[in-house]
DNA sequence: CCCTTTTAATTCATTTGTTAAGCAAGTGAT
DNA sequence: ATCACTTGCTTAACAAATGAATTAAAAGGG
């Protein structure tokens, strides 16, 4: 019946945990449950649209911010250079974006939303505020402004 | 952008300019970019361990919560399905973690962290403590527990 | 009991994240 | 001007995320 031959399972003992913050305090896990709180509706609004969430994320940005250099896309977008490499391909493809070499530094490129990208934009800016709305309404105005206020303090600590 | 000098009027879900909220003002962006700004030592301090984010979210959880269900555990380390099913499969082979199958609901598996899982936690307990300390230095000790009890409670909203 | 519908977990295909390496263009010191 | 060095972007290789399809067990209804 039992294999002598079978490795011994792993031990494992019935222990408190070892002292570290409970997970609902540990800051990065924080946020992310959070943002796996709140994203479910966002990902079925951009279902129906023509992009994912990193090409909403780099449209919204060269909405709000005009033309820039691909560094600070990838800075405000939150993506990394290669990352951002094969979208920016994807999205030119599309007609989203466009770029022109920058002048100074030819290495350098700066991107452009089209306004096929910002009819993108506009196409779902309704669904978008509607979903702030519902949240606004479930967590609360106050709290919710709040929050964004510490979050935006907290992207500009430099750890 | 379509001009918007009337103030509004009843009717005001159609034909209505739409603009979105500046990205800072975005919750799911803002809390990526936060995410990002306080996650840079948190790399370095996993990149001296055998384990990564994934990984750790995993044994944080195990270790907090005792042995969980495997969609539990999916749940609160933030990670899909397919992702958990191949983590797991390298943390048993690591010795890191144990599964055994449920009594009740023989799909089910009840996932248990290792002593060995428990001593990569004790391991990096002291420097994932400093940089909590470190954070709450230039952050702001009442700033944090204030942006922790507010993600707590985001997390509970159910959209 | 069968039959259908769920649920848990896995697999598969495709895209994205991550890390390291590479290349071309800019910078600066001697 | 040349050389080493840095910077901006790309490529490549592999791990992880995502979404759809699959298998197995459980649950519910006739």
């Amino acid at each position: 019946m039992v294999d002598d031959t079978a490795p011994a399972p792993p031990p494992v003992t019935l222990r408190r945990p070892v002292s570290l913050r409970r997970t609902e305090r540990s800051l990065p896990i924080a946020l992310l449950r959070a943002r796996e709180a709140v994203m479910g509706p966002v990902r079925e609004m951009l279902a129906q649209s023509p992009v994912n969430e990193q090409k909403w994320r780099v449209l919204r940005v060269l909405d709000e911010e005009g033309p820039l250099p691909l560094t600070l896309v990838a800075d405000h977008a939150c993506l990394q250079a290669p990352s951002l490499t094969r979208i920016m391909r994807a999205m030119e493809d599309d007609g989203l974006v466009s770029r022109v070499t920058g002048t100074a530094d030819r290495r350098t490129f700066i991107v452009c939303i089209t306004d096929r990208g910002r009819q993108v934009i506009a196409d779902h800016a309704a669904a978008s505020n509607a979903l702030f709305a519902r949240l606004e309404a479930l967590y609360g105005k106050d709290k919710l402004e709040t929050l964004l206020d510490l979050l935006e303090d907290l992207q500009a600590v430099k750890l």
